[in-house]
DNA sequence: GCCAACGTTGGC
DNA sequence: GCCAACGTTGGC
């Protein structure tokens, strides 16, 4: 799961113990939160426009399915006219603070590591906010921030 | 700040 | 339903 940086990072997470994931606008990525994520999944917290950008944390999936209340603040950032409280469009989760890696995973070693071949993050054109990551691609990044 | 890639919008 | 124009993301 994505954000900049400089908006929301890992620190601000481990300040809070948990956050909303809300504000997400694009289809693909509120499918992944709405339809794929279980309560008690792990995820990473990825960095963007971030120099270098790359993996910064791990976060843990404590409630699913939340209607994202920010689609109803009409002066907000995130609103949307065409979302209502009986069919609201955006759905995110809660997530909560596991850990900070003990050494950031940039972008770069990301796509230097064979073994993480295939891996979303590091394609082209990728710009998804939330994206599924294996088990073996998230227990690689794992070892690779803990050496 | 540039720009590639891709999503969304709206005219027809 | 096509597609051009425009907006956004995000690495560099």
């Amino acid at each position: 799961m994505k954000n900049e940086v400089t908006d929301y990072n890992i620190d601000d997470l481990d300040r809070d113990k948990q956050t909303t994931w809300d504000g997400v606008r694009n289809y693909q990525a509120r499918n992944f939160m709405r339809d794929d994520m279980c309560v008690g999944d792990l995820a990473f917290f990825y960095h963007s426009n971030a120099d270098p950008s790359g993996v910064a944390g791990v976060m843990k999936i404590i409630k699913t399915k939340i209607t994202d209340p920010t689609q109803f603040e009409k002066k907000g950032k995130y609103y949307d006219e065409k979302a209502t409280k009986a069919v609201p469009r955006w759905f995110c989760v809660e997530v909560q603070f596991v850990k900070n890696l003990k050494n950031f995973v940039g972008l770069p070693e990301i796509k230097q590591n064979k073994k993480l071949k295939g891996i979303l993050v590091a394609q082209k054109g990728t710009r998804l906010s939330v994206q599924p990551v294996s088990k073996e691609h998230f227990k690689e990044i794992i070892r690779m921030s803990s050496v």
